[in-house]
RNA sequence: GGAGAGGUGCCGGAGUCCGGUCGAACGGGCCUCCCUGCUAAGGAGGUGUGGGUUCGCCCACCGUGGGUUCGAAUCCCACCCUCUCCGCCA
């Protein structure tokens, strides 16, 4: 959520900010008007409020002094003036109702240095890593559904048959890796990054502290009989952990890592890149958070998108980084950085880590402040997050580059401490 | 799920029966200053959050939301949560 005050004092940045999104502006001047009707409104119901405040506490000395009749005439006045407050309070409601919930469909303004463009082909590759097109032999060159089906590692006709399309099911050694890699992932950040294990199901003021909701309620899935949700990712309740709480600067930054089920609708991409593992409703993920003062950000998301370009890195997988741009970033952040992994087999770039900085418009959605070590007052604090590690897509990336000419999948070396001692997986 | 008890500031805890100057006694903690070779003890003052502001102040918040009333932490209704016991269960 944009800092109203933001948008009163200089609309003009927040309509430009909007711009390079590619987003409409003119809500921008309905905020504008509300405010200013609201505040208005609020005045005058505030000053009604002081006035009867004094207006009854004279009706209680008068009554101490037995005089009655004065008393009546000004409980009279008194009547008249709750009458008047109470519809001066109606109307602030329904505007501040009004008000916030257009607020919360505002998108975060880009950073300054996030590139400008108006779709994914304007993202900016920064680098790319271990990659040559003609290093792959024939025997890389198989889609991960086929060596996976070859091998019995992954089930997707079985998934289907239990749970519809796009649920998958990794079975015998396939299991065991995806669950290594969870593993991997929490054991390398363990140094800093408090491990947590939150809930997967959330109220409705957990996703909308993130800005899943109120704009993206077709993405995630509803429990309505019990009004919660199944997160999309981690960062939702990982954001929500200090949410309502004054932190101390002290504190900052403040890291935290989980491993969490994930669930999406993918609404509207059915048939779109969904074969095998490319896109599921239910995955595994481990997710890096940070709680940052804003000084600390632009060096935490440096933190943090080295943790999970290493691994990928680590793992001997090509990948690259991509600056997104402007008309590209996602409704809460204000900068992200993604990593995509080569998948050999699929012959596909692969999203595996988005990395973003989200300034304080989660935090000021989640009311997440610190009190600074010297001043006085309160301070919206800064979230930044990131895939650690997102199981499919890197297990169809390892699976397909690590194919031996003889159908076998040999197993990295970073993996091996998991595998208890298998290194490579075989067909059955 | 059932029964009982309870939800007040950083913490403990009073106020709720009998509504009024209560954003809130008292104690602890914390901060500043004084005293003091140092420390301890002692003394004085300060110490919630958010919003508005003509920077004087004003408003809101005592679990949440309604209601009654001139006036609600206090009365009424609904809901949520915590604890204890019972039931159920991994």
């Amino acid at each position: 959520m944009l800092d109203i005050r933001l948008i009163r004092n200089d609309s003009q940045a927040v309509k430009d900010g909007l711009a390079r999104r590619g987003e409409s502006t003119d809500v921008i001047d309905r905020l504008v008007d509300l405010d200013s009707q609201l505040r208005q409104l609020t005045g005058e119901r505030d000053s009604l409020r002081a006035e009867i405040r004094r207006v009854s506490n004279e009706v209680g000395q008068m009554f101490r002094d037995n005089n009655r009749e004065a008393a009546t005439e000004l409980q009279e006045m008194s009547r008249q003036l709750g009458a008047e407050e109470h519809a001066l309070d109606d109307k602030a409601d329904a505007l501040e109702t009004e008000l916030r919930s257009a607020l919360l469909r505002v998108p975060n303004l880009p950073a300054i240095d996030c590139p400008d463009g108006a779709s994914e082909n304007d993202n900016v590759v920064v680098r790319t890593e271990n990659f040559d097109a003609d290093s792959y032999g024939d025997h890389q060159k198989v889609p991960h559904w086929e060596i996976g089906e070859a091998l019995g590692i992954l089930d997707v006709e079985r998934a289907v048959r239990m749970s519809g399309s796009m649920f998958v099911m990794y079975r015998k050694m396939g299991a065991t890796l995806a669950r290594a890699l969870c593993q991997l992932a929490l054991d390398r950040n363990a140094d800093l990054y408090e491990e947590v294990r939150p809930p997967t199901l959330v109220k409705t003021s957990t996703l909308e502290a993130t800005g899943h909701l109120p704009k993206f309620a077709e993405e995630a899935y509803q429990i309505e009989r019990d009004d919660l949700w199944t997160i999309p990712t981690a960062e939702v309740p990982l954001t929500s952990l200090a949410r309502d709480e004054i932190l101390s600067e002290s504190d900052l930054p403040m890291r935290f890592c989980a491993h969490t089920s994930c669930f999406r609708r993918e609404a509207g991409s059915a048939g779109k890149d969904t074969r095998g593992l490319l896109r599921v409703h239910e995955f595994d993920k481990v997710e890096i958070l940070a709680y940052s003062t804003p000084e600390q950000a632009s060096a935490m998301h440096a933190e943090i998108l080295g943790r999970a370009e290493a691994i990928i890195s680590e793992l001997g997988l090509a990948y690259r980084v991509l600056d997104l741009c402007a008309g590209d970033i996602g409704n809460s952040a204000a900068r992200t950085f993604d990593i995509e992994v080569y998948a050999p087999g699929a012959d596909k770039w692969l999203e595996v880590s988005s990395v973003s900085w989200f300034s304080d418009y989660q935090a000021r959605r989640a009311n997440l402040r610190y009190r600074s070590s010297d001043g006085k007052g309160t301070t919206i604090l800064h979230t930044l997050n990131g895939s650690a590690l997102a199981v499919p897509r890197v297990w169809a990336a390892i699976v397909e580059t690590y194919r031996q000419p003889d159908g076998a999948i040999r197993i990295p070396e970073l993996l091996l401490p998991y595998m208890r001692g298998a290194t490579e997986i075989t067909a059955p």
